[in-house]
DNA sequence: TAATAATATTCCTTGACAGGAATATTCCAT
DNA sequence: ATGGAATATTCCTGTCAAGGAATATTATTA
């Protein structure tokens, strides 16, 4: 996992976007009206979206469609895997680790 | 979703230092030597990544040992659920919008 | 209590990035 | 080819966040 997909996303209206296209793919002026940002804004935000690989575009007439990419999200939850057994571990690593520290702590000082 | 846990994750030094603590949680000092920063850089990060609720501390003597809160990636695979759709459907909802626009189109030159 | 280890904070400077405004480009219909 | 609709790009400016350096704080040990 690199950052770039955070990074683009750490943006609240890229974010906004982005969930603005998990309903359906749409035009530029049709995410326009749903924000509270300027055409060339908008237009600006999709392309780095579309830069980061988390979009791409489907000209239709003078329309260009913009839709999610879903590579970027299967992505993201291949590396949310390694972080599921934080939640789904049913004995805590913390509380040992905690322990274990303490005990070197102790052997440190015989 | 909010845009604070992407934002953190975006900084290239943040993200190692989850995946440090991944592994398992550990002390400042730990963190410092798997790193190419200072120590006063990884406090600064380590401390951005405790108000985000991404990490959280436990000290034991005089090292505070640091911990990934299991919380923020359990709503971070909530929100991904949403997305899910987007490479599990087995028919692709991209086709139909497009056909579908392309219909409105031939329909408005009538 | 003084010294030291471990960690946190402050101040400063610089670079990146978002929005506004204006303009350019692309595509289509006539 | 011309006009208009849809979208993209450029230039400018202000803000914010990261790193460096120095220093402060906290906890432990002697």
């Amino acid at each position: 996992m690199n950052t770039s997909f955070f990074s683009v996303l750490a943006e609240p209206n890229r974010l906004n976007i982005v969930e603005i296209l998990s309903n359906q793919p749409q035009s530029v002026n049709q995410i326009v009206m749903k924000l509270h940002i300027r055409q060339p804004q908008v237009s600006k935000h999709l392309k780095i979206l579309a830069d980061a690989g988390v979009v791409d575009v489907n000209p239709i007439a003078n329309k260009r469609i913009y839709a999610l990419k879903p590579q970027a999200f299967k992505e993201l939850d291949l590396w949310l895997k390694k972080y599921r057994v934080l939640w789904e571990d049913r004995f805590n690593a913390l509380d040992k680790v905690l322990e274990k520290e303490k005990q070197k702590l102790k052997e440190e000082r015989r």
